[in-house]
DNA sequence: TTCAATGCAAATATTTTGCAATTCG
DNA sequence: CGAATTGCAAAATATTTGCATTGAA
């Protein structure tokens, strides 16, 4: 996961948009999190790198990364507006509802009962979300 | 569907709450509609039987409905604070992105999918959330 | 009669927009 | 240099809270 910096970079260039030093530091944080990020979350750590960022321009990266589908916007119980790095291809999630802690899954035979779905119903399927929730290994280890 | 207002009521005021005209308003609304609705949508449908309804009252009815698992949050791309009439034991929603109706649909066999993830990765699974998006029968017909 | 509930207005919180100054390429 | 980007301040949204009044039980 990590190392994906220089990556992102080369794709925000590839996409016409320029590399400046907040873009950067965005970068730096929301890549490498192990854990899911609100934009206020992204910006205080990201400021610690580059103090003269600015809140706005947290939200302004982030709409530019998701636009990519570099990060991946998570919904929780309490809010909607944080985000992880993307997996290509996958957007089924697990999340420690402790500590924010996030895994990827596979879940390659659901298509076809989401295929079923849509025939039962009449609807034409476009898009599926599903998460699920929980604690952490290590969460659990320290509510001992 | 139709005809759960008088259990919700039933139930409103076996956990010892008021029932009041403004809360039958918001219930006739929310307990029977086949569209998902957005609090503001909920007042102004609830508006038209109740007109001296105000807005803070439907958050707060809404927020009760929830707690007694009468009503489902559900979660779009575009916002978060839109809810359904929950059906007993099922949250998983398929959802027609233009006009906002729902299906509920079952999914059994999931839960030994989940039971199995949760030992890959060590977390204890606590819940899910699913949900398909698509474009419903009648939505698909009128785009002809 | 009593206390929960209401609804207004005000306070919060969150996200977006306008714009002059800055910086990348 | 020219255009994209920044970050401040202000605006727009969405939700919550305080409080005097109303109304259900």
């Amino acid at each position: 996961m990590a190392g994906q910096n220089q990556k992102w970079q080369n794709l925000l260039r590839e996409n016409g948009y320029r590399l400046t030093d907040a873009r950067r530091a965005v970068i730096d944080v929301i890549a490498n999190t192990d854990r899911v990020l609100k934009p206020i979350e992204v910006y205080e750590i990201a400021k610690e790198a580059y103090p003269r960022l600015g809140l706005v321009t947290v939200y302004r990266t982030l709409e530019k990364l998701e636009e990519l589908d570099l990060i991946l916007r998570v919904h929780q119980e309490a809010d909607c507006q944080a985000f992880v790095p993307a997996w290509e291809g996958h957007k089924h999630l697990l999340l420690c509802t402790r500590c924010g802690r996030y895994e990827y899954f596979e879940g390659e035979n659901l298509e076809a009962f989401f295929k079923d779905i849509g025939r039962k119903t009449g609807y034409s399927i476009e898009d599926h979300w599903m998460q699920l929730f929980g604690t952490c290994a290590v969460c659990s280890q320290e509510n001992l």
